[in-house]
DNA sequence: CTATGTGAATTTATTCACAGCA
DNA sequence: TGCTGTGAATAAATTCACATAG
């Protein structure tokens, strides 16, 4: 479902207000009858003979996928990473709104990027009171751990890792975990001659 | 397979010689049964009574992979994340090297960072020649297809693409693209109270 | 006539249970 | 006895075909 919302969000940017099913398979590149039928999982949403109305399409699935309400997310760890993602410009069309930076080094504590202001990490217990219950991981390996751990006393639900190791967290928290290199290790398998 | 092998990467690291698939199931979260399936999908790995040898598994498990070969990588756009992405120790283990970094900004070129020397976006047609075949896209959205297409002209198998949008590359070439803020949108679903 | 939604058929994946080997 | 490897059973996902609605 995550992919169909991006295609719809994709094809709204683009002025378009109506797609039909093998329209959007195209554009994705899966199959017609796989769309209708992961629809109709979840209801009726389209037109017979028409299509699906991308707006009251995009809000349904947005509403499965709990992006209905806005969302702030804390950024922990500003190195190269972190600054690329609050430099990232893509999350308010999915109701993200990054609203907290941190990070232990003193000479960035206090600094401005964008319109948020590097904290010391000493002050994670905050995010209980401030409403923040989503964080992005982008500190070194080896402190990715005992940050998960601050940032799970903190009240924070669910956590996007970009740190290549293992995190360990309550299973009431949601953990997602992104490893580059294991990604790029995906590729060869698909590149055939040599 | 690639989870199982960062799995076992991770075991070596730490000294362990072998494992049972009971073991790396439970530090992978996974079935047991699901593990000696999908080796055994692939031949006979283990020794009945005693597990895995963690050495000849990976080796094989590389093979599989087509990672028993060292591997040139190119990063092109050399922000924020082509920076994290060439501070990143984790290539390695997998046999892969970055090799090549490219910018069109006059003001990096020329630049080293690590070991490689930041290089004109203009001179990517010379990675054919330089056997560099995998490449890391970390430009600005909308220059990563006009990115995209020079790599393919020049020869480029396979891209890890961090740029939010759907980049068309002709079929013989493989493409994985890593939407952060798409990732981070399968998160609330699994938030479940509010 | 177009495009959805859905039962039925088919394929694929998961789970189990246990034979077989160290 | 411990753990792998695998056939058989079960579950799930995919694909097809078409009735149905606009």
């Amino acid at each position: 479902m995550p992919v169909y919302l991006r295609g719809l969000l994709f094809l709204a940017e683009n002025g378009r207000e109506s797609v039909s099913s093998r329209n959007l398979a195209e554009l994705l590149g899966v199959n017609a009858w796989q769309i209708r039928k992961d629809f109709s999982y979840f209801g009726d949403f389209g037109t017979r003979g028409v299509g699906y109305e991308i707006k009251t399409l995009t809000s349904q699935i947005k509403k499965i996928l709990r992006l209905d309400i806005g969302r702030k997310i804390a950024v922990v760890g500003i190195g190269n990473l972190g600054s690329a993602v609050l430099a990232y410009r893509g999350f308010g069309i999915y109701g993200f709104a990054i609203a907290a930076a941190f990070d232990n080094d003193a000479k960035k504590i206090g600094k401005k990027t964008g319109n948020v202001e590097i904290e010391d990490v000493a002050n994670l217990g905050t995010l209980k009171r401030r409403k923040i219950d989503l964080a992005i991981i982008t500190v070194p390996q080896d402190a990715a751990q005992a940050t998960a751990d601050r940032l799970v006393e903190a009240g924070i639900r669910a956590i996007l890792n970009f740190s290549p190791c293992y995190i360990t967290v309550p299973k009431k928290v949601k953990v997602i975990t992104i490893d580059i290199a294991m990604d790029l290790a995906r590729l060869p398998y698909y590149m055939p001659t040599s």
